[in-house]
DNA sequence: TTTTTAGTTCAAAAGTTATAGAACTAATCA
DNA sequence: TGATTAGTTCTATAACTTTTGAACTAAAAA
């Protein structure tokens, strides 16, 4: 019989996987993945180390990382040292703008190795232009996006 | 004194690291990067490990990969068992769409996760439910983007 | 003032991934 | 037919990343 505890851990394991392919490591994808199942949804340095028996430098390194991408946060309460880490809303937003700053990085490197090609071969050159227009739409539609998500933060009552 | 082959090694090294942002192994960045700067920008198995002095199957091993990815196709001749390989014009076209499959399948997964969460802290369930509102917002106007970079590919003389 | 708490930092271990090397295959050539 | 070419596949090694463990620090509590 699989208990509810059970089920909850392997639910962790299973999210915590999803989010390496955006790029995190395995303790930083279980510590978000649990996030945002635990109930209360606020976990201290100390919860985190017990509940996952991880090193703590593991644990400090993962909440830093995440901390310093926006990806979570923190807050104190008076007469408490402890910090109470959570999810901010941001993690999409926070993930395409990574994202974007790569597209428009290798499409520097594409305007750059274009200008730079003879105009023996000109096949080459129209790939390599197709790339540029392709990353210059995403990167559009991508910008629009982060904007209207943007604006919409701003709209809001924080 | 610089000579222009070094620069050229060089100018690979640099940009072959900006491809390993968008996931490709070092001898996968270097390959692609290669494609887009030689004249001609065709080039052999043979003379790929050549110019890189690598291993035969770290060379097959990435174009395998690129191939796989249509990041990279080849054209044989008649009486020449070699094959050419060279760039598409479809880097960022297979890139964003793994980036949607992934951002698909997190998304599946909050659903469940807030599905799932008790009403008691309406908080997390907040922060996870904007997280699916901006995957949606990507996913629609990235899947736009695709689609109008595919029917541009259909409209074209192949 | 000493002890405890809430972490941080750094060196080493464990785990993972990329590349190398060597043996292999299937087609072509001599 | 035997040798060469154009790769592939498999195991081993090198390089890199993640996690650990232990020693440390700075603030708070006793």
């Amino acid at each position: 019989m699989l208990t509810q505890e059970t089920r909850i851990r392997e639910t962790i394991e299973e999210t915590g996987k999803v989010f390496e392919k955006f790029g995190l490591t395995p303790m930083q994808g279980r510590i978000i993945s649990y996030f945002t199942i635990s109930d209360p949804p606020e976990k201290t340095f100390d919860e985190l180390v017990k509940y996952f028996k991880a090193s703590k430098s593991s644990v400090s390194n993962s909440l830093n990382f995440l901390l310093q991408n926006k990806i979570i946060d923190y807050k104190t309460f008076p007469s408490d040292r402890k910090r109470y880490f959570f999810i901010t809303d941001s993690f999409f937003r926070v993930y395409f703008k990574k994202v974007l700053e790569n597209v428009v990085e290798l499409k520097e490197y594409a305007y750059r190795t274009v200008s730079m090609r003879t105009p023996e071969y000109p096949m080459a050159s129209e790939k390599i232009l197709k790339w540029i227009e392709n990353a210059n739409m995403f990167q559009e539609t991508l910008e629009s996006t982060m904007d209207s998500i943007l604006n919409e933060k701003a709209g809001s009552e924080f």
